[in-house]
DNA sequence: TTCTTTCTACCGCAAAGCAG
DNA sequence: CTGCTTTGCGGTAGAAAGAA
């Protein structure tokens, strides 16, 4: 089938990637703006145009049929085009206002946070930050759903909406305190890895790290005694560590 | 060629009905 | 009860036709 694109109201495929992300007509139309009964409408044009249901109720929520799923990549990034496109020619960082929304857990917050505000205090001195502690598996919903403009993370695999830039690679190290029984002279050992006792932070959503999950691939899991919240982490860690001879890893 | 009027299609709304 | 669909209605914009 071919579209002719002067025909083409293009603002139905914001209602088609809104319904993607929404999963449900009144929410879909909630965020554009307008009633449910309209954006019944607009699915209903939608449907005519693709020849497809493109939506079926399953439940409680609106399901994509596999035309939907074929179209939702090419309709997102060919959004996502038209808006850089739009935003380029009107941004001017030296006049920005904005707030942006950074999601990062506190490691990340200690090692980036001071250089990226001394930078933007030049080049954008109106912006604000605020940063969101997220981890894991929500770190990629926070972004779909835009409650975040971007995320400072390791990241395995992302949705082709999302952009992903490598920044830097790091090492893994593990810390222990003066004199731990399990160090010695030479390096150390993945048994006496295993064999200590852990501290380790975990930021809300995530429940392994990459230490974890490549213990995991050889079948092992270290012992962790003590999972602190993020203040703790910062004050109290390294006190806990030396009083009971406990290890900390972590990227460097 | 320009302006005005009429027609038509489309959109969004409210309300009612239906389904899970 | 919540959420989706359908129906009927009014508003708006663009196209078409006619007059100056």
């Amino acid at each position: 089938m071919k579209h002719n694109l002067n025909k083409f109201d293009l603002n139905l495929l914001v209602a088609f990637d809104t319904l993607m992300t929404e999963r449900g007509v009144t929410r879909a139309g909630r965020a554009l703006g307008i009633t449910q009964a309209a954006m019944s409408n607009t699915l209903r044009r939608l449907r005519e145009l693709f020849d497809d249901p493109l939506f079926v109720k399953t439940g409680a929520r609106m399901e994509p049929t596999p035309r939907a799923l074929e179209l939702a990549d090419p309709v997102s990034q060919a959004l996502r085009e038209i808006r850089k496109a739009l935003d380029q020619e009107r941004f001017d960082p030296m006049q920005s206002a904005r707030t942006y929304r950074i999601g990062m857990i506190d490691y990340a917050s200690a090692m980036l946070l001071p250089q990226l505000v001394k930078h933007l205090r030049t080049v954008s001195p109106d912006v604000t930050i605020e940063v969101v502690d997220v981890g894991g598996e929500e770190e990629v919903l926070h972004l779909e759903r835009g409650e975040v403009d971007l995320v400072l993370s390791r990241f395995q695999w992302v949705p082709p909406k999302v952009s992903l830039q490598r920044l830097f690679s790091m090492n893994y190290v593990a810390i222990f305190c003066p004199n731990h029984p399990l160090v010695g002279d030479g390096p150390l050992t993945l048994d006496a890895f295993l064999e200590a006792r852990h501290i380790h932070y975990y930021p809300r959503g995530m429940d392994k790290t990459v230490v974890d999950e490549a213990l995991e691939e050889m079948g092992k899991k270290r012992n962790i005694i003590v999972s602190p919240n993020q203040y703790c982490t910062i004050e109290v860690r390294p006190r806990i560590m030396i009083e009971h001879h406990l290890t900390y890893a972590f990227s460097k």
